[in-house]
DNA sequence: CGGTCAAGGATTGCATACAATACCGAATAT
DNA sequence: ATATTCGGTATTGTATGCAATCCTTGACCG
């Protein structure tokens, strides 16, 4: 269940999942089993059993007797995540780069790496052209990572990697970061087809930290609207978080 | 609640989890609801939300429709724990020697190494030995990443560690190997405490990598006992996986 | 005016009942 | 003899009802 938890079939684990990563359900909202079940059309069983779920992934936090809400990171929560990022997705692009990519799976990731080079070409509106990089973005780490041949580190990639949409308000963006990502992106994926296991986890390493780096000190912005009672009112995007 | 997943409290998660843990539930059995749920004189809906819970855990294996049954690792899947034990565990050692240690957990660690001791000491039977000595041997490991400052690498850490006793039927053991991972032990607390994290986490990666060298290759004793219907019957131990 | 207590409502925790599905075995046909 | 289909049984999936708990709000007292 948990281990294949990027598939998106018609669950409710999976629906209420995807509310989350969506922004659907804000960060901090409170979660209540009897709404969700109606809006849903289920029972509340199956949705307290999700809703466990969701809390074992993180996504949300439970109190006994009291209930659920979307998780709302802390600086400092954050700064973990991005810590844990930098250990396990150099290794695991180290592996990928030991192993050999399939030539399939070069080609998607060139076909990813062009389409990001489309969007900048298009001299899209800022906020259009940062979300459809960040998409890209999230593929292209997935997919480059999905033939380390390693499924247990996989799965806690998935855990720190699938996050809230909300976590990019903690992060402070310009069109040339995003280039230089971009860039970053193009010199691992380089490495890994040529085989430089060390060279390709070090600079995924230096990418990684630096996407820690554009972090927004807490004094500036602490911890982002905590709208106790915001709910399925917008429409969701299906873009993920930052990096 | 799973971030709490250390925690030995009375729910039927807890419960369930121990018996896993504790080989009372084998590895590789089938789980029926009613009859756990009959045997923990409750429900069967907390005892269904246990379930899912401790498959997100990777605990049991869940099919939809069909139930669930205890894990049982394969070869491969057992190098791949211990490839990520590897990760995990030698940076937050790393963490921890460049944090330093409080005088409170240091002496707790000591404590430890010399309890290990006195068991060598004691001329126990192997059997008896071995299982003491393990037993130190995962509390020395928690405690030493106990202060290392990042929850969610300690949560990953516990995913990879607390696994069914069974586990040690894929290792071989023998008195020397003890003693040289006792050994071990010693030097990493030693550059703990001396505040060397290069090499704390060195000592670490070689540690692990060392328990990993002891598997036993899958042709001489492949997947080990798989009983679809060992259940309840055995006096659960209360001592953990080996390295 | 502020604080405390009580009652009501809202929400979760658990048990039970029933529906849906899958598994197993027997009977039958080839 | 073997393969196949059909039916019964075991097990999971879902809904609903009630008990337990917590939060809120209003009244009462200092």
């Amino acid at each position: 269940m948990a281990a294949l938890s990027h598939i998106h079939d018609g669950t409710a684990y999976s629906r209420i999942r995807q509310m989350i990563l969506s922004g659907d359900l804000a960060m901090g909202a409170r979660i209540i089993e009897t709404r969700i079940a109606e809006h849903l059309g289920q029972s509340r069983t199956p949705i307290r059993e999700a809703l466990r779920l969701l809390a074992s992934d993180g996504l949300v936090v439970f109190e006994p007797n009291r209930g659920y809400e979307v998780v709302c990171y802390t600086p400092a929560d954050v700064r973990e995540i991005y810590s844990c990022r930098v250990l396990l997705e150099s290794e695991a692009v180290r592996l990928v780069a030991d192993r050999g990519l399939s030539p399939e799976r070069a080609a998607s990731l060139e076909a990813l790496l062009d389409e990001a080079d489309a969007a900048f070409a298009a001299e899209l509106a800022p906020e259009i052209l940062r979300q459809q990089f960040l998409a890209v973005n999230n593929q292209f780490h997935q997919l480059l990572y999905a033939g380390c041949g390693n499924e247990m580190l996989l799965s806690m990639i998935r855990k720190v990697t699938d996050i809230p949409v909300g976590i990019r308000h903690y992060f402070r963006f310009s069109d040339d970061l995003l280039a230089g990502s971009h860039a970053a992106h193009r010199k691992i994926f380089q490495a890994t087809v040529n085989r430089q296991p060390e060279r390709a986890s070090a600079l995924m390493r230096e990418h990684i930290w630096t996407a820690k780096d554009r972090m927004i000190d807490p004094s500036e912005a602490g911890t982002p609207t905590h709208p106790r009672d915001a709910r399925h009112d917008n429409g969701g995007a299906d873009e993920q978080s930052a990096a």
